[in-house]
DNA sequence: TCGATTTGACCGAT
DNA sequence: ATCGGTCAAATCGA
């Protein structure tokens, strides 16, 4: 394995090292270096089907989603924002001859559409009503898509704190949910106001489990300004691409998790995909995201 | 002082 | 009537 993992970082670096020299590479020269990259995770690839046949296969794919979610993490994290956008557009752009890519990219692992008329621009109103005699309005349940992801919590620090993902977010409730042990915690964008953000999420832990955490998101990210300050080459990973086919935003690191199903399947009924991997930084503080089936344990 | 969090109340949906 | 999402005053902390 560490072999496969040598070549496949092998192939990390000379990507990395075309897309440095891009913008001025002559065409025979990219052509070669496509050839050799291509070639390379080829190669890569190969040894892993070996690999395959000789050990269980389904063992082998369990160690194989963290290793190929970290690579292809590492490897949205080293793309410029522009060539990201650029392969996004080119696989989402169209409507009919890139499904499966798309589909690899999608991480809408929720869609709800109730369909109705209203929609995320009325939270300013609400908030503007205070302070007078007139009622204020509330606006209820969002209507519009929905991500809900599990979580792992951090096994060190405050593990009651939910994963940093790279957003700023601002608590404004919190509340005891039926046949739920744990709160539930309300969350929006920390630029609501500033950037009439209507990014929001949901914060709960699992009943079954207290060190993951159900995080449900709603709405997209308008405001475009994260927590960590990205550099030049690592704003991609955490910077919501805007989606072209749906119209909302997708996270790279969100992103990974499809990418890895896509490529080795998402599962047999009752095999979540569940393993390790970072939004952030793979080395460091690792997450686990796990595909929801639908279930739920809170209610 | 100002932004974030806490928390009880309010209110729409079911 | 109950549940869940949101508001906003009170409080906290940098």
């Amino acid at each position: 394995m560490e072999e496969v993992m040598s070549m496949i970082f092998h192939g990390m670096k000379l990507v990395k090292t075309l897309e440095s020299s891009l913008p001025e590479k002559p065409p025979e020269s990219l052509s070669t270096s496509l050839d050799e990259i291509a070639k390379t995770f080829s190669d890569a690839n190969e040894r892993l089907k070996m690999l395959l046949e000789i050990r269980n296969s389904e063992t082998a794919l369990n160690q194989l989603k963290p290793v190929v979610a970290s690579v292809a993490n590492q490897m949205l994290m080293q793309m410029e924002p522009s060539l990201m956008q650029e392969y996004w557009l080119r696989c989402g752009g169209s409507t009919s001859s890139h499904e499966g890519t798309e589909a690899m990219f999608q991480t809408q692992l929720m869609a709800v559409d109730g369909g109705g008329g209203r929609n995320l621009t009325a939270a300013a109103e609400g908030s503007g009503a205070s302070g007078s005699s007139t009622p204020r309005q509330r606006r209820r349940k969002d209507e519009g898509e929905q991500q809900t992801v599990l979580v792992a919590a951090l096994r060190t620090g405050n593990t009651d704190l939910p994963p940093d993902d790279n957003h700023t977010w601002r608590k404004y409730g919190q509340k005891e949910i039926l046949g739920s042990r744990f709160p539930r915690a309300y969350y929006r964008c920390t630029h609501q106001k500033l950037y009439n953000c209507p990014a929001k999420k949901q914060v709960q832990r699992l009943n079954d489990d207290p060190f993951t955490f159900r995080v449900t998101y709603r709405g997209s990210h308008t405001c475009h300004i994260y927590s960590t300050a990205p550099t030049a080459s690592s704003a991609a990973p955490t910077a919501p691409i805007p989606s072209v086919t749906t119209g909302h935003s997708v996270d790279y690191g969100l992103a990974v998790v499809d990418m890895a199903d896509a490529m080795f399947g998402s599962g047999g009924v009752g095999t979540n995909m569940d393993f390790m991997f970072s939004i952030n930084d793979p080395s460091q503080h690792h997450q686990r995201f796990r595909q929801l089936d639908d279930g739920d344990e809170n209610k």
